[in-house]
DNA sequence: GAGAAGATCTCCT
DNA sequence: GGAGATCTTCTCA
């Protein structure tokens, strides 16, 4: 347990632009602990979402009750309610008064399976995270830790891999959203299974 | 206070 | 592939 929490992304990471933020995430882990039981998951599928330059984003109208958090210190949760069925989560980026966060959309299931699979029953292995309300509910994500710091040991955090290997990864437009759509800001490991779609986009190589 | 929209998922055809 | 579920948030009067 240990060698987990020494491996917690700092703050630093958070603190820069979201785009950056957004690609330099995917192979990084998500870490939910509930009670003795520990859930985690590798992230496999991002979206970044900016401030008043971004007409897709929450925050493309100012700060509001609800998108306070995004305009708040990097490296927080932004956990939002959503089509009266789903939560999102989301981890603030930026420095403060600079609105930013990057959606998880996806993530491949690593350790906690069985839980996962308590939370969201009758599904395969793939369909437990494959999506972003999808895996807000396996891992039991809800308003609860709504602006919960990531950075620190906690019920929810982010950790580093155990290798530094390069992630060959994806870009393309975002998915569900209206405006903005001539952004390229959802980012995708390649050829992963548990991506939650496959839309045309150019591969990049980290 | 009312009405509309929404970063989704699941079931049914 | 399409439509319904379901409720929070925001805008406007």
């Amino acid at each position: 347990m240990e060698l987990v929490y020494s491996s917690i992304l700092p703050r630093n990471f958070y603190r820069r632009d979201t785009i950056t933020v957004a690609k330099e995430l995917l192979g990084k882990f998500v870490v939910r602990v509930i009670g003795q039981d520990q859930l985690i998951g590798r992230i496999v599928e991002v979206e970044a979402y900016r401030g008043f330059d971004d007409p897709a984003s929450h925050a493309s109208h100012g700060m509001t009750p609800r998108t306070a958090p995004m305009f708040g210190e990097p490296g927080h949760a932004y956990v939002y309610f959503t089509y009266g069925n789903h939560h999102c989560l989301n981890v603030t980026t930026e420095r403060i008064g600079v609105a930013g966060a990057v959606l998880i959309r996806a993530l491949e299931p690593v350790e906690g399976i069985n839980i996962m699979h308590r939370f969201r029953p009758h599904v395969s292995c793939v369909e437990l995270t494959n999506g972003p309300g999808k895996l807000t509910k396996a891992f039991h994500i809800d308003k609860s830790l709504n602006e919960i710091d990531m950075t620190k040991r906690g019920p929810l955090f982010l950790k580093r891999g155990d290798s530094s290997e390069p992630v060959e990864m994806s870009r393309s437009v975002r998915i569900g959203i209206s405006a903005g759509t001539d952004r390229l800001w959802r980012f995708f490991i390649n050829g992963n299974q548990y991506v939650s779609r496959v839309l045309e986009g150019s591969r990049i190589r980290t």
